[in-house]
DNA sequence: AAGATCAGCAACCGCCAATAC
DNA sequence: TGTATTGGCGGTTGCTGATCT
């Protein structure tokens, strides 16, 4: 790969393919607060675009690529960050296996989230795992293995959390165990995904060609999806990830006000302000009903075999964090033996 | 306690399509 | 119409903190 500086946060250019003395003097690396702070004001001042200029304008000594992408994925002002909830691995899993790695497409549909947050999950989780089971991510058996074992296990987990919560509120009684039952029926361009909640109470939902329907919608009571959310539909013309969300949460010039007296209140100790914690709120109103229904159909699998097996998972004792733990990589082993 | 390894993620790169001139 | 610029995307790198030995 061409060098032609270091990624140190304090280092100047050593150039090995000058074109120009305003090159020599570019910055790369992690950004300062000296810097987000030239252009979050920049920007709350004269809006985005035109990335080139704005960098010179801003008095930053960075390409115009570079002030887009931090401004993109970090400094404006409805970037969700955080841990990736059960529900949009989920999604990503079922929107990946629809499109590949079209990042942006599918960050389209986790609002908040972007390309490289996505796609960075894809890559340290979900890429891991297949490591893990010595199979490519690609591969017919991995996918299946995604399909059948660990997004219905997923759901499993929505729907724990979900009664665990309904539990608590309702009478402080005991947690939820993982010992739900889910099964998936396949018949033609429909999957129902249907299980029994703590409450002995039947949950499903169902994947056609078309959106997604849910019965009893246990799942949706979960108290990170609430509320409403609108998007923009990928045959927008303003579908790319910087006009989807752009401005609909917050204006920029709050953003700077709250950054600042943040910052000035000594709040931020790094080079990684996190002017989004302000706007966190917010986003923690989206509607995961909202995500994964689309106008364009989306939430459909792809045409599976006939007769596809019910896979019960009520013997899958999972309850961590990870799913490919000992007992389910033995399982996944005898399914790939059964589906080979 | 120290070095090695791993995991997560911010940031960069090259390529390409769209737009401006 | 041709060229330059800009913006968007997917792939990759390398820094940093956490964990392991």
């Amino acid at each position: 790969m061409e060098v032609k500086g270091i990624r140190a946060s304090n280092s100047t250019t050593t150039t090995t393919t000058i074109q120009s003395e305003d090159e020599m003097d570019l910055r790369r690396g992690p950004w300062t607060v000296d810097e987000d702070l030239a252009l979050i004001n920049y920007i709350a001042n004269h809006g985005e675009g035109r990335w080139n200029s704005l960098a010179r304008s801003a008095g930053l000594k960075r390409t115009g690529k570079s002030c887009r992408l931090r401004w993109l994925n970090y400094l404006r002002p409805d970037v969700r960050r955080g841990n990736i909830t059960l529900e949009e691995q989920l999604l990503i899993l079922e929107l990946h296996g629809r499109w590949g790695n079209r990042w942006s497409k599918i960050a389209q549909y986790l609002p908040g989230r972007t390309d490289n947050e996505i796609k960075n999950y894809w890559r340290t989780r979900v890429q891991k795992h297949a490591k893990q089971l010595k199979c490519d991510v690609n591969s017919k058996q991995f996918k299946d293995a995604m399909r059948y074992l660990w997004m219905p296990r997923l759901v499993e987990r929505i729907q724990a959390a979900a009664a665990a919560t309904t539990t608590v509120a309702a009478a402080g009684s005991p947690t939820a165990s993982a010992s739900a039952t889910t099964t998936i029926t396949t018949n033609n361009n429909t999957t129902t995904y249907n299980y029994y909640d703590n409450n002995n109470l039947n949950n499903s939902f169902e994947v056609h060609s078309g959106n997604m329907m849910v019965r009893n919608p246990t799942i949706m009571n979960n108290n990170n999806f609430c509320g409403s959310h609108s998007y923009t539909p990928e045959n927008s013309s303003t579908g790319a990830s910087s006009d989807s969300f752009g401005t609909q949460v917050s204006p920029v010039s709050d953003l700077t006000q709250d950054y600042y007296s943040n910052v000035t209140a000594g709040n931020n100790n790094n080079n990684n302000p996190n002017p989004d914690q302000y706007y966190q709120q917010a986003h923690d109103q989206l509607s995961f009903l909202d995500c994964i229904t689309s106008p364009s159909g989306l939430f459909d699998f792809q045409p599976m075999e006939p007769n596809t097996p019910w896979i019960n998972l009520s013997n899958v004792g999972d309850t961590s964090n990870g799913f490919w733990n000992v007992e389910n990589m033995l399982l996944f082993q005898q399914f790939s033996d059964n589906n080979m």
